[in-house]
DNA sequence: AATCGGATGGAACACTATATCATCGGGCGA
DNA sequence: TCGCCCGATGATATAGTGTTCCATCCGATT
């Protein structure tokens, strides 16, 4: 997803936004983050564990859950429910200071599997506003558009 | 999710839909749609595996697997994605003639478990937009609003 | 020192979904 | 009628995803 220097940068900032919020972004936390930041697409937990595994021999299924579940918690990464994967958050550290993230969509490419996170105000309102008219009280809503990206369309 | 009425109802709609579309309905597929029918939220497959089991005491999961296939294809149920479940379309049959449903939403209630399908073209219009911006060629949209239904909001 | 709480280690298990091969049975042409 | 094809089902095994539970470690507090 993110060249080296990028990655970096998106660490370094990760580790600020959680000092600010008063969560600890731990070594083990951090590495898992690098390790979705450094893969081309959303990547599962097993993949991850594997990759992990290089660096900690140890590690099994809790570890890696546990990791993401903090990582989702802080709005550091996003889960892709229709492939079952995560992916870094785009958007992370730029302000919204809420514990879960922020209203986001997904565009999954299904030839090449690109994944892109928008923000889209218009969709966030359209959802908001039929929720309203059904009395619900939103909390959290997935936005996945499955189709082809730009690139696999043109081809 | 219907009662016993509507659920027939249903259920012969399905059929005359399934006979316009060349399909065949079998009493497998028909049966698991019915227990799908009955299901007062969305099923997971391997509840509906345990009472399907009440009558077809060979059922595997595979059987089950493909009768949802089979009903996913042909519009007559929807995957809820967060739940890993499944539910009724509350619109089969009602015109839209392509291979697998129709553009629609969920609106998921955490604390009762309630899922009601809406079908709003505001949203639907807005992530069109969305994509289109990007260049990104839509197939079908997952959305799931998660939070609280009038009834919960309100106690 | 005793205690508490968050983080991690590690085994086992639960839940979701698919792969593969065998079998059955209706439709259809030789 | 016989043989063949093909979609549907039976049945077993396996892959993929996620959780529970208990133990341990370690720094902070009292
Ligand atoms: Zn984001
Ligand atoms: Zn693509
Ligand atoms: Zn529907
Ligand atoms: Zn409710």
């Amino acid at each position: 997803m993110l060249e080296a220097a990028a990655r970096e940068k998106a660490l370094h900032e990760a580790e600020q936004a959680c000092a600010r919020r008063g969560a600890q972004l731990t070594p083990l936390r951090r590495q898992v983050l690098g390790l979705v930041l450094e893969a081309e697409s959303p990547v599962g937990a097993y993949a991850l564990l594997d990759r992990l595994k290089a660096a900690r021999p140890g590690a099994a299924p809790p570890t890696v859950y546990r990791a993401l579940d903090f990582l989702l918690e802080h709005g550091l990464i996003h889960k892709v429910e229709r492939l079952n994967a995560y992916i870094g958050c785009s958007d992370a550290g730029h302000g919204h200071a809420h514990d879960h993230g922020h209203p986001h969509q997904f565009l999954i490419c299904r030839r090449c599997g690109a994944t892109a996170e928008i923000i889209d105000h218009a969709v966030a309102h359209a959802i908001a506003a039929a929720a309203e008219r059904a009395g619900f009280v939103v909390s959290e809503a997935t936005v996945e558009i499955e189709g082809l990206c730009a690139r696999c369309a043109a081809a």
